[in-house]
DNA sequence: TAGTACGTTTAGTTATAACTAAACGTACTA
DNA sequence: TAGTACGTTTAGTTATAACTAAACGTACTA
């Protein structure tokens, strides 16, 4: 039972699909990005449509998302009014522009407000009788602060790595291994 | 205005819920762990239900994937008949059991459907006119298996890792950096 | 000027996951 | 034996995000 190319098109994207899903994104967008991935020529948003079954404003809000994830990018023709789109290729590109989109996320919203729960204990608290259990909990959340700083710091780093790529993966992992 | 300790520890709880709701996990997880995390003694299931205002049905459910994930741990007491939780304080041990939990997921069972998928196109193309775009779909894939092994590598030896903590993603950082 | 071809926005619907309330099972207790 | 104290499961509800259908704005075209 040999299959034709659409057919195993369609189960990568499938695939995909059930990726995106797990990450806790739309399907469409999984859907999106396969049928870009393994389309040779750039897409227009109707031809997205034709190909993945969601209608146009589905796919017109979902390819932007993708766009700034840089998971897709959006192409123009001269003297042609259609949007084109092609998949970017290059994953630790993507990663790198995922991770430098973490500012302004809601994300860093919850993580400032860690910071600032910090604050207020690293002042004084308010009535002896809470000073045991108030230092506990400076404690731990300083605690909690300084391995989410870690983790900014590292990423800081692979944001502003110029040339990462599978080597650069082997490389950390040799390093790790002794 | 100084603050009370129930209430630095009231909005400490709704940031971490808010972190928790960002990476697509229940709320009350966030605030079970929450709680626990500041509490300097283990609490049972029901001082659990009174602190986050969820119900025991809810808080029985989302403690169980917490202690999974390897979050919060539970505890019995001799001749008491209630389970008791208490918060991992170590998240590097956290970024561990969830590495290590990833197999068997609904995660690789979809990437292991990417490896199909590519298997598939290393035979060869089932006829002469999809044979161009056939082996285009080949190369995409290929690619994007070999970056997924890479970050499987990667994550192996972390979950291999003895001794993680914050001096070792200091020597990542040092190592990435020069 | 009216018509067409696009992408976007919007109001409403649908699918889904989180949650509640209550029934339930089990194990201990008097 | 009946009663109590737990955690779990289950049926149903609620909240939320994804999606559809259609109106819309804009820019070009005849």
């Amino acid at each position: 039972m040999t299959e034709t190319l659409p057919e195993v098109k369609e189960e990568f994207v499938q695939g995909l699909s059930q990726i995106s899903q797990f990450w806790g994104l739309p399907k469409s967008m999984g859907a999106i990005f396969g049928v870009l991935y393994l389309s040779p020529v750039e897409l227009s948003l109707d031809e997205i449509v034709e190909q993945t079954g969601f209608t146009k404003g589905a796919i017109s809000t979902s390819v932007r998302t993708l766009a700034r994830m840089g998971l897709i990018h959006r192409q123009t023709k001269l003297g042609d009014r259609k949007d084109y789109y092609v998949a970017e290729s290059d994953f630790y590109k993507v990663v790198r522009t995922i991770l430098k989109g973490r500012e302004n996320s809601e994300f860093d919203r919850a993580l400032a407000s860690v910071g600032q729960t910090l604050d207020i204990l690293e002042a004084s608290p308010p009535s002896e009788s809470d000073a045991e259990e108030w230092e506990f909990a400076r404690q731990r959340v300083a605690s909690m602060q300084s391995f989410f700083d870690g983790l900014d710091s590292l990423v800081n780093v692979i944001v502003k790595l110029e040339n990462m790529n599978q080597n650069t993966v082997q490389k950390i992992i040799g390093f790790l291994k002794g």
